[in-house]
DNA sequence: GAGT
DNA sequence: TAAGACG
DNA sequence: ACTCCGTTCTTA
């Protein structure tokens, strides 16, 4: 996986965990909440709003943020704006979902004044959208039958009504369905296996007796998929005859992302926050990306955003910010901050994190180039400040492939038998990916052993590996490399792949975290904790005994012969790599 | 930041 | 041990 | 107020 999209993952065991500098405000320059009317972009010179003051109620769903946004926006359209309910205001801005009781009782006023048209906001993010001003009909706010004067208001009630409406149907996230039902341990699977070890009678660590319990809803459920209900068949398509084979396309392979001006910016703001310290915001904001992508719609509306799981207020306010005035004020102010950017450059060399790009930018480091002169390096920093660009670039998974043959061809020149595949990204049948992961086992056990060595020797006698980063990372039988390589030929990039070897017992449960994605693989892992089980790239183990999140019993291994027994264990759907992509 |  | 890495 | 993956792993 890409270095880029990846978020921070220091250890944090509860064990050893100890409330460490989080996020301390003094580290993270300029974080902050700040004023109101900075960055602005030039102003518009429609003046669509000329002649007009307005005044935005701040309550309900119009946050400050918005308030903020709006007025902002005001001002780019020539209007004026008030802060106070003073005479001259032609304009009131009130949430969507006020109505008149609602707001008279916080006006504190037995009617509205007259004279001023009280406008539902979505009125207002129409002007500013189509950059005009459209009529208020069906956006003013609904009155009271015995306040209806001349006014004649039957129209725009049904369609004040309609627009609310619709706003609330469209947040059914198209996917949400939770896996409820089927949380079940395989109890004869697991009996079978608890019995083998001489643990003994049936109940010991069995499930809770009234169905289906907790395992529903956390955002990091492995939720039904609305769109994976039809699926073509998980073969790779290799083997298939030459041609465009529709079916043996992903169904869920999305090609456009209807939000994609929106996940741009809060994906910097994600990686500026890695590059801070602030992992859990960090990782709050890559879910939400996540969310957003597979998102079929285009954001329309702020209560539409909320609506996703993993977006709460405070992201509905930036999305829809940016769905209002293309931009995020936050992000400017964070990306002109000069070592801010500094910091993200530096975040961006493997190796370095946010601890060491910190450590630099105090040291009065400034660009890639100063590192390479004055800063000490650690010989990993130094191979990826050395490929720092080409490191970044994804590539085409044409290339993952030939990479992937490259290898596969010299593990077999060595034993032959070898199951060489390349995991990551490109099984999921991602276009372009960051890196290549090479898996290789042996069907009968134990010819994968000694392989790992010549390998890496004959891969870099032929020149195709380059550079180490992790020379040999020896996990019990496991043997996994990290490294950097480059095809023969001109024109080629040099390019991170990862190399690992293990025993053919390990091989489902190494695949499967090889694959990922790695949200993917945290939500496995966390139901599995809420399971009662445990699960890491050797193995599952279930009967697992933790107390205050700390594992006193190991729980007893099973046996795990294919990724879907993984599943099946669960009791969760079989999902191919595909749908992994989360 | 979000969810519990 | 802290920091960074892997999915 | 607490959790957010892994008793993951290596490197310095």
């Amino acid at each position: 996986m890409h270095k880029q999209n990846r978020v921070n993952d220091a250890n944090d065991h509860p064990r050893k965990r100890q409330r460490k500098n989080e996020v301390g405000a003094e580290d993270k320059p300029n974080l902050g909440d700040t004023k109101d009317e900075n960055v602005q972009s030039a102003a518009v010179n429609d003046n669509i709003f000329k002649n007009l003051t307005f005044f935005i109620l701040q309550a309900g769903g119009l946050t400050k943020a918005r308030c903020d946004i709006f007025r902002n926006q005001i001002f780019k359209h020539g209007g004026q704006h008030e802060k106070n309910r003073t005479p001259n205001i032609t304009h009131m801005i009130i949430d969507d979902k006020m109505d008149y009781e609602k707001l008279c009782k916080i006006l504190k006023v037995e009617a509205p004044p007259p004279n001023v048209k009280i406008v539902k906001s979505m009125w207002l993010s129409m002007c500013i959208k189509q950059k005009e001003l459209v009529p208020t009909n069906g956006f003013e706010v609904q009155m009271n039958a015995s306040n209806v004067k001349e006014k004649n208001m039957s129209a725009i009630s049904i369609a004040g009504d309609q627009s609310k409406d619709s706003t609330k149907e469209e947040k059914t996230c198209s996917n949400n369905v939770p896996a409820s039902g089927t949380c079940h341990v395989d109890k004869y699977k697991k009996d079978a296996v608890l019995n083998a070890q001489g643990e003994g009678d049936d109940e010991s660590d069995y499930m809770p007796s009234d169905g289906e319990e907790d395992c529903r809803n956390s955002d990091d459920m492995i939720k039904e998929s609305s769109t994976s209900s039809f699926r073509p068949t998980s073969v790779s398509p290799r083997k298939l005859p030459k041609g465009n084979w529709v079916c043996a396309q992903s169904s869920l392979q999305k090609t456009y992302n209807a939000n994609q001006h929106i996940t741009e910016k809060l994906e910097q703001l994600a990686k500026t926050y890695q590059s801070t310290n602030d992992r859990w915001r960090a990782m709050t904001y890559q879910k939400a990306v996540a969310a957003l992508k597979r998102y079929d719609k285009e954001i329309t509306s702020w209560e539409q955003a909320k609506a996703i799981p993993g977006i709460g207020a405070s992201l509905a306010d930036k999305i829809w910010e940016i769905v209002e005035s293309g931009e995020l004020r936050k992000l400017n102010e964070l990306s002109s901050a000069g070592d801010i950017a500094t910091l993200n450059l530096f975040t961006n060399i493997w190796g370095a994190g946010p601890t060491t790009a910190r450590a630099w930018v105090q040291q009065g480091m400034r660009s890639l180039e100063d590192l390479k002169t004055k800063a000490n390096l650690t010989r990993q920093q130094k191979v990826g400040l050395k490929y720092y660009d080409e490191l970044l670039d994804r590539m085409p998974r044409e290339e993952a492939a030939e990479i992937e043959a490259t290898v596969k061809e010299a593990a077999l020149s060595i034993q032959s038998g070898l199951i060489a595949m390349a995991c990551g990204s490109y099984r999921r049948g991602k276009k372009t990916c960051g890196d290549v992961d090479v898996l290789i086992t042996h069907p009968d056990g134990h010819s994968h052993k000694g392989v790992f060595n010549k390998l890496l020797v004959k891969l870099k006698d032929q020149g195709f590996l380059t550079d180490d980063l992790v020379s040999h990372e020896e996990v019990g039988n496991q043997k996994k490399y990290l490294g950097v390589c480059k095809l023969p030929g001109a024109g080629r990039k040099h390019r991170r792949l990862d190399i690992i070897v293990v025993p053919h017992s390990e091989f489902a449960c190494a695949l499967m975290y090889f694959t990922g994605s790695a949200h993917f693989n945290r939500s496995m892992r966390h139901l599995a904790t809420k399971m009662g089980m445990s699960l890491n790239e050797h193995s599952l183990n279930t009967g697992v005994v933790r107390k205050n999140g700390e594992k006193i019993f190991k729980g007893t291994p099973v046996s795990t012969p294919s990724e879907e027994a993984i599943f099946a264990e669960f009791g969760l759907p079989y999902r191919p790599p595909e749908e992994r992509d989360h």
